[in-house]
DNA sequence: AATTTATATATGATTATTCATATAAATTTT
DNA sequence: AAAATTTATATGAATAATCATATATAAATT
């Protein structure tokens, strides 16, 4: 195969490398029917008393619309509530249900085993400078750099 | 902030890392009215003599009929030729035109760039580490680990 | 305090993507 | 070699995501 520019290039290397770990375990969401969208949603809705929806597609990498869409629906599901804030009309801040805990947590227990499982399959070096790597790079800080 | 779930999660993390590298570049491609999806079909075929068109989608992760689709709309703006396969009639393979080249070549160009001034904000230590680490990880043998 | 500007969310229209399946050719099995 | 099975691509319908913009509220400016 030709050594071309797409073998050696970052950006789509890093997209190969998220869409290799996350296939199987798509699959397995997808099977409990639920869409990755959903499934980012509720993640980053864990543990949080809400997030504003401004803030929540920022967290979620989604798109506002499609934010408000969405969690519109997921509204109706029962697995999430919109609620005014108090202190500002405008934002509608995005909290999880009981039911949307519920439905996540064997989820959420499932991806851990699932990221083990991915990461015990490479050397553990790899593993390892992957882990550090990733945490490193995904802070807000390193992103605010215009990384 | 509340440390949970998503926050250490790899597979999120990925996809935040491979966002905020790549939002800025796909702006730009956007200016030049490229889509995410036709850019990565390009730089695919490059100095390559063809792909058929599955194995096109596997190399693009794109899903078979969405690449036949947007194939079909790039073959009507002249940037690929869908030529059916001598061997097997049930094939087809897709090749870039020189219109395609002269489409792609200097956006190539840019990508580079872009990705040499990424790399270049980044700590030194994180530079190397991720480009040795992705280089590993996105090799297809490692994906056929069932990575 | 009225006006202007900016911000947060929602909505409708458009476009992108996926899903299920049809069609056609190749391969395997009988 | 006929039948059954598998593989490659295409098609139409359904769904997901984006874009442009409207509406409402808040903040800033005059």
């Amino acid at each position: 195969m030709a050594t071309n520019f797409v073998n050696d290039y970052l950006l789509f290397q890093l997209a190969v490398v998220s869409n290799n770990f996350s296939q199987e375990f798509h699959e397995f969401l997808r099977s409990k029917n639920m869409s990755k969208t959903v499934w980012r949603i509720l993640i980053n809705l864990v543990d949080r008393p809400g997030l504003y929806l401004t803030d929540l597609a920022k967290n979620t990498l989604l798109e506002q619309s499609h934010v408000t869409k969405v969690t519109d629906q997921m509204c109706k599901q029962g697995l999430v509530e919109k609620v005014a804030d108090a202190a500002d009309r405008r934002r509608v801040n995005v909290r999880i249900t009981k039911k949307g805990l519920k439905t996540i947590s064997p989820l959420i227990a499932e991806a851990k085993k699932h990221e083990e499982k991915k990461l015990s399959q490479l050397p553990p070096e790899d593993a390892k400078q992957l882990k550090s790597i990733l945490a490193t790079l995904a802070q807000p800080h390193i992103a605010g750099l215009s990384l």
